[in-house]
DNA sequence: CTATCTGCAAACGTTTTGCATCTGT
DNA sequence: ACAGATGCAAAACGTTTGCAGATAG
């Protein structure tokens, strides 16, 4: 299992093991807390310290990616590959949306800002909150 | 000068007025804190829980807009027009885009969620920071 | 071997809360 | 008159930090 995330050139501890493999595929967004939680039934002294730590590397090789949806909490998105969100504002759910847009800027603004990229969050009601 | 806010139906005290005179067609993007500071030379025992009782009040007349750029504080926009906005990942300047782009969504997500609009978030080094 | 990571607890900055008092309408 | 706002201080919340001991490479 380890083999997998050894490019990563960050020194693979059993916790971070079990949080890449919490992360792995999953499509839920979560929180640091959430992960705390889910990492601490198999490494009951698991801290806040080790999570934020390594979601800070993991961030800084591009493998995980903050998502500032909820203010007052930072969610996360495993995976380097750029996507954007559809929340549901009534529940909260994220989608991914796995589309590239192109949208460009008037000359004003590019000559003044070097553009790096895009990120866009599509709200709306859920078909089960819609009810 | 109160006249004009009198069709957001709630309680114009004096702090209020600070508040909304400060936000008046203000670009800056302010802080709870910033805002804070402002109304403070005028009304020394301003306090925090104003502010954010006034600005929840405001975001809920949509006449605020809270911006989630800043994991960990939060920033406000006055005004209920819609736009966009570019962040300078150096700096954190916020400059507004006033820019409709028509985005579509793929049918099989239309089909479960009902879209109520989209917010884009396009990220740059501005010139100041470029150097 | 040693650069880096872990875990704890304390510190931090932002936002929320409880409550007594005050005030717009 | 009274629903709702103010101001204060304390608490809550998510995140960061300092540091001693542990460990991956």
């Amino acid at each position: 299992m380890p083999e997998r995330y050894r490019d990563l050139k960050i020194k693979l501890t059993p916790q971070r093991l079990a949080i890449l493999s919490y992360l792995n595929g999953n499509k839920t967004h979560p929180s640091a807390e959430d992960i705390y939680r889910a990492v601490l039934k198999e490494f009951p002294t698991m801290s806040f310290a080790t999570v934020y730590n390594t979601l800070e590397a993991l961030k800084n090789k591009g493998s995980v990616q903050e998502i500032k949806i909820d203010a007052g909490k930072r969610r996360y998105d495993p995976g380097s590959t750029k996507h954007h969100h559809l929340i549901c504002i009534k529940c909260k759910t994220i989608v991914d949306i796995n589309k590239d847009f192109r949208l460009n800027l008037t000359d004003d603004l590019t000559k003044d800002f070097s553009i790096l990229g895009n990120s866009i969050e599509f709200y709306g009601v859920c078909s089960k909150c819609g009810k």
